[in-house]
DNA sequence: GCATAAGGATCAGGATATCTTATCAATATA
DNA sequence: TATATTGATAAGATATCCTGATCCTTATGC
């Protein structure tokens, strides 16, 4: 069996064309070091080395697997870097999910701050609907998941981020006072536009909606939250929209945000990961930034 | 230290994605692949392998160790094809140097029948004066040469391939009998034509003509026995030529070639390489391919 | 709930492999 | 001819690695 050892001691005589100084280099005593060579030579049948009483002297053969033995041992150390690179605290690698009606929003805030502290880390994001990042989750294609909890899995493990009020868009040509506190009452009769099926915001909404009472044309399924504020800005009716989503998306003033009166409703964000990945210390670390970010 | 072993058999883990499995596909137990994988992990200072009581899942650090290892495992196969390839007998790379006053004249005759006979050579061809061959192979640049001998150095082992009689070529302008064989009288008074310092052709014709008697302007000092036959075409007065040359330069009826009377002066030509070298089978059969060759 | 099965971790003991020190053999140098 | 240099060899100590038995945890079946 070929070793790394082997390659290391031949490279040391290759370098010093000196038995005892190779083995002093590589820390070993010099018969020790004969006897790797002897057997890297008995291992691929080949005379690496031309002993001449006085001197030694590398054969072509020998000087081929030099260079081949040195890239060899520069990938190794590569490699070993690689791995020292990423054992440091959030480094490496981490695949993230996110739900779309939150990515948009919370990820500009949170790379640069990321980037900041973590240098080393390389997030590799996902963005799709809880069920799949769920489903991706517990299968390993991905590591931790910002989602809106609770997830409930067993094997999961979820902390929460922060608590995300829902807020009343209006079109602003309803000339609402703004201090108004919206109650349950002023929904009713309403045209309650929803991003289409599958994503938690609609069933959130919904099981919201439907302790106030039921709305009418609640069918509308828009791929976006964007969509949806266009449709309220147009006046086709009105929606509830996350406050982390805000500072983003109304910079529209034919839409009217209102705060539903206490206790108001709201979405609580948080993180998951699998109970049993070997990185849970980061994903700790990861949802304290998450934290800072959103205050 | 990291080892081949333990990339090896991460290697089987991450393909199987099975302890018991990969440690089967290795030929070893499955405690001792255990072991080697912890042994890994505990090097690289890295978790790649998730374990989930009912099953495992390599983390993404994993994988990138696992493409790195895979390329390395693939580096060290490719060096033990070399070896057994570059193993095999007149095989590899032979770093071949030729005198002037042969090379051109055996060279292309030897290397097809070398191709043709061991296809896995590769020859690596100097051309220079012997002295410098024989301090190259003294050095190890090279490792074997073909020249005229005697070299007579202690530690260089020598082989006669043939002998290579020496032929008169005068002008074809002097009418001469061809029949007829030269006896030393025959030089006399003619303009010598020879080869610059330091080509062993030259000191040959010297002595030998040496031991005929004087000649005239011996200082010509051509730099290749295609020059000097032109010259000798052009009237400038005769040259020796071995006879392994004739075939291919005289293609010019302005001059002719004089056998010498018996006993005819030649060269002989020989192998010569370190008596240390690994691969003196190898030039062993060289001398005989050689032979075979030149009749 | 309890028993069983699956799968990886752990442990003890023995087999291998590797190292060190001392010594040898060959050759160059004074 | 004596001495120094240099790689090879031998013997014993040490470290490593493997096997087989067993343990622990978790999922599955009754």
């Amino acid at each position: 069996m070929l070793t790394f050892k082997q390659l290391r001691y031949f490279l040391a005589v290759q370098q010093h064309h000196h038995f005892g100084n190779a083995a002093e280099e590589v820390c070993v005593s010099q018969p020790a070091l004969s006897m790797q060579i002897r057997d890297l030579e008995k291992e691929l049948g080949l005379c690496l080395v031309e002993r001449n009483a006085r001197s030694i002297r590398i054969t072509p053969e020998g000087e081929e697997i030099a260079r081949r033995a040195n890239q060899i041992l520069r990938e190794m150390q590569d490699l070993k870097d690689y791995a020292k690179h990423a054992a440091s605290p959030l480094s490496g690698i981490i695949r993230l999910g996110v739900i779309p009606s939150l990515a948009p929003y919370i990820l500009p805030k949170l790379l640069p701050a990321l980037i900041k502290q973590y240098p080393d880390l390389q997030l590799n994001l996902r963005e799709t609907l809880t069920a799949s990042l769920v489903s991706e989750l517990k299968h390993g294609t991905l590591d931790v998941v910002l989602a809106a909890l609770p997830i409930e899995e067993p094997e999961l493990e979820e902390v929460p981020i922060f608590e995300d009020h829902f807020l009343l868009a209006v079109s602003s040509s309803r000339k609402i006072d703004e201090r108004k506190r919206m109650g349950p009452d002023d929904l009713h009769g309403e045209n309650l536009l929803l991003l289409e099926e599958g994503h938690c915001l609609r069933d959130q909404t919904l099981s919201f909606c439907g302790a106030i009472g039921q709305n009418q044309s609640a069918n509308v399924g828009a791929t976006s939250i964007a969509t949806v504020l266009h449709m309220v800005a147009a006046g086709y009716g009105v929606t509830v929209l996350p406050e982390i989503c805000a500072d983003t998306e109304i910079a529209d003033d034919r839409i009217t945000l209102l705060r539903f009166a206490e206790p108001q409703p709201s979405r609580r964000i948080g993180l998951i990961w699998r109970k049993t990945s070997p990185k849970s210390e980061d994903y700790m670390a990861l949802a304290r930034c998450l934290r800072n970010v959103t205050n």
